[in-house]
DNA sequence: CAAAAAGTGTAGCCAAGGCTACATATTGGA
DNA sequence: TCCAATATGTAGCCTTGGCTACACTTTTTG
């Protein structure tokens, strides 16, 4: 017999409602995240990153790139001059690291599972962000073992 | 040697952009799966979805519910007559049902992975969204040939 | 059956993250 | 050099998805 025939029940609330309100919490720092990670590709690439550069890569407008800068500004990821491009404060490093090691992971184990490449870094793009430290660690784990 | 020494180059500007407004795609219709997926459950459950149900289930205030009811009515996803709870239309139904599926495979995959069985359920509340077809199929399959 | 409690609806506020339009600054090429 | 192209900044608008406050309806209960 197959694993489970009969459905799961449904959480109770306090822990339902617990578990959307940390996939909200997540959402709210991927953009963070994903700027970071973004920010420190091009800094490494090209010695800059310009609102332009990032906003052609995003694919959005270069005066939401702008305002979104002014956030990881506020938020102490990141410092900027006029006319003069982001750059990263060291916690902004610390998390475009963290953000690009967990990235490439996600990646990695999508496409151990049999995910063809393409889906793969698309769906992860995504993905990335709701990956807790735990999954992180079995996703590690799994990956080592792999034949 | 270990896979890949040499890390994976930047992508092109179109693919890159191309990727990131999926996921903003995906990331914006969460909230809906997420909805349908409670409403039906609570009707399953209770027999009816009320919206005061629906906010303690969510962590969110009630007034909040009642405005995302407005959008999944807007959107042709559900139905609702005043003081007298809400209901799925055949569309909504059929998001519902492929929401919980989808919902229950990338748990089961994370589970199979070695993902603590809280962290999985946790996880999947955000992972979920950002499952392609491409990936869910990945996915189906493995479970299928794990041991 | 009336009063209290619970649920629902509505208004108005906020922040995030999109956008366009336009003004200003910088840079590169003729 | 200076003018055109490019980049940047700023303003104002929109939608989404949160919230609180308050009014109204329905249900429960004494
Ligand atoms: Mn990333
Ligand atoms: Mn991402
Ligand atoms: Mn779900
Ligand atoms: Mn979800």
């Amino acid at each position: 017999m197959l694993k489970s025939s009969t459905p799961p029940p449904m959480p109770a609330e306090p822990t339902q409602a617990r578990r959307f309100s940390k996939a909200r919490a997540a959402q709210s720092y991927a953009l963070l995240e994903d700027y970071v990670e973004l920010i420190d590709d091009l800094l490494t690439a090209t010695g800059e990153a310009r609102a332009t550069d990032i906003a052609r890569r995003l694919g959005v407008s270069h005066a939401t790139v702008v305002k979104t800068i002014g956030r990881l500004k506020r938020e102490g990821l990141a410092t900027s001059l006029p006319y003069r491009g982001v750059f990263l404060t060291p916690a902004g490093e610390t998390l475009a690291n963290k953000s690009r090691a967990r990235h490439r992971l996600v990646v990695a184990v999508l496409t151990a599972i049999g995910v063809p490449p393409e889906a793969a870094e698309q769906d992860a793009e995504g993905l990335e962000h709701h990956i807790s430290p735990a999954t992180l660690r079995a996703f590690a784990a799994f990956l080592k073992k792999q034949p």
